[in-house]
DNA sequence: ACTTATTAGTTAGCTAGCTAATTAGTTTGC
DNA sequence: GCAAACTAATTAGCTAGCTAACTAATAAGT
């Protein structure tokens, strides 16, 4: 996602508001503030995993595959989990497996699917990114007091559930 | 940006806790969902966007043209003030000019350089998107109270400020 | 003035997303 | 029991991001 550098300020906010007099400023500003935080936080995330050769795609594949019992699941299966079509399932199972952090099992039953399976490797990755991530998920998040933190959650669950004004 | 769909259930997050104990799960849970919901709502302005045949990035390139007194500016201070490569800003000023959206202009003093000028259909392509755009944000961020919208903002500011500890 | 450093833009090759089309295997329905 | 429908995974070709390397032009230093 694209993150706009440079936020629109008073000027340019009337010159727009000139044009298209129907925009509420405020409205505007704090949308794109939104949009902004949670891309720059993505990017931050994305650096932190970059530095043990993951990157998010791939890293949540790894934590799907763990959170199963048998350490196992299909790809598409994985590609509805993680909110991601089939085809980039495919892709992001590709990389995994080239690095030896997953194994491609067919299925015996059934000769269509395949069985993605976390390989020791993948384990001993996730053992050495998880507990570093957890930590500064922690330490990232108690700049806000729980009062503060529920209430972020509340603002962003309301406009989560908005979010069809927009189709 | 991928979004985890699934978020995870307390069962699942006993196993992590349980393999990492220093998890605290609380903390990962707020922050998962705020990417989710930035990602979310990065998604819902795409697809509005995509009804008119842009997307976010073409889309950003055109309101910082228009944001110029002149309605030019160069592809390096697009790419800044957009907040991505110039490499990446080549391939966006490419698929507007091949839509006739902007024109390549060489400056005759600095022949290293070349001005990216909104055309009369790029401006059009503007007054047609930004109206409705306004019209959605608004509606969007309405059901949010003053109060509440201050409050998001503060904590975004809190946590983009903090987020370094990634680092 | 001429070498060196810097700046501007592009190109190449990577990741990661998408849709649409394809291939292969399984189910269903008559 | 075979054709049609469906399901699973992949492939192809697109957008959009990145870094690194390259070309060309200008600026700076001696």
């Amino acid at each position: 996602m694209l993150q706009l550098q440079d936020l629109p300020d008073t000027k340019i906010l009337n010159k727009f508001a000139h044009r298209y007099p129907d925009a509420n400023i405020e409205h505007v500003l704090h949308f794109l503030t939104l949009l902004r935080v949670g891309s720059d936080l993505s990017d931050v995330l994305d650096r932190f995993l970059t530095g043990y050769g993951l990157l998010q795609g791939r890293w949540w594949v790894l934590i799907l595959l763990m959170r199963e019992q048998d350490l196992m699941s299909t790809p598409s299966s994985l590609a509805e989990k993680a909110g991601v079509s089939r085809a980039t399932m495919t892709g992001l199972i590709d990389g995994l497996d080239k690095e030896g952090l997953i194994m491609r099992v067919t299925d015996v039953n059934d000769r269509r699917k395949l069985q993605i399976k976390l390989t020791s490797t993948g384990q001993a990755k996730l053992d050495e990114v998880m507990p570093e991530y957890y930590r500064r998920v922690s330490e990232l998040m108690s700049v806000l007091s729980s009062e503060q933190s529920e209430s972020l959650i509340s603002s962003l669950t309301k406009l989560q559930n908005n979010s069809d004004v927009f189709k």
